[in-house]
DNA sequence: TTAACTGTATTATTAATAATAGTACAGTTG
DNA sequence: CAACTGTACTATTATTAATAATACAGTTAA
């Protein structure tokens, strides 16, 4: 379900916290939907149960699951499909690469044939 | 000289090394131009000096810089004014960015009105 | 020549924090 | 009741960036 590098500067939880997030924003992971259980996923990623813990903890603090105890954890319904969040971020992250890449010279034409690029990229190894 | 977020998760050394190599690539930083000296820096920045030391003995073996004891650190004239290294960088980023975009409905007006928006505020900040 | 700079090297220590380990408690479900 | 769930807590380990403290040698200018 996940891959995590163990050896990254990036805390294995907020790894976690990450690919949980995309997978609901992309929909992948639908309402109500539950999630392993903490200690499931602790096991299957050979990671210790309080990392997997902390990482709910924080989705749910900011409300992408909700949890019940004896239960388990859920995706939020509020967020499934949400990719505005996600749009807003990606947009960010663009502008500030481009003015980068401005300041590098990098043309208009340069960065519509990056763009063709990508869209072929994913045309590929999309949609079955 | 610089900004440094101490309490970032980024190591000071590695802030510190990227920083430099950015004004050498754009070119802020001529060749041979004479670096501060370790303990100058370090005072500047309030900084340890091994720190310091970590970054220029880490520029130096990336052949950014070359450092002769008792003289100085200066700019290595073989990387001056290279965007080439950095224009690859950004263009990967920026490949790697884009298709998730994509991904997220992102169409090429779009990303050509993010473009302009980077344009200009390179126009305004730049060029007295 | 000497004082004050340079870079370089080494060892030890501190600080921060992610990750682990272990245990406990309570709700849910078959 | 047994076997799951989430939750909470404390303690410990491991990693690593950063600091501290010296020491040595080359360069330079007064």
């Amino acid at each position: 379900m996940f891959e995590l590098d163990v050896r990254s500067r990036r805390p294995i939880y907020e790894q976690l916290t990450d690919k949980i997030k995309e997978l609901i924003l992309y929909g992948i992971l639908r309402s109500d939907e539950q999630l392993p259980s903490v200690r499931t996923l602790s096991a299957q990623l050979t990671v210790n149960p309080n990392t997997i813990q902390k990482a709910y903890r924080e989705l749910e603090r900011e409300g992408y699951i909700y949890s019940r105890p004896g239960k388990g954890s859920f995706v939020s319904p509020a967020q499934q499909g949400t990719n505005a969040a996600k749009r807003a971020e990606v947009r960010d992250e663009l502008l500030r690469l481009m003015a980068e890449a401005v300041y590098l010279g990098f043309t208009e034409s340069e960065i519509s044939v990056l763009f063709k690029q990508a869209s072929e990229q994913k045309g590929e190894e999309d949609q079955p």
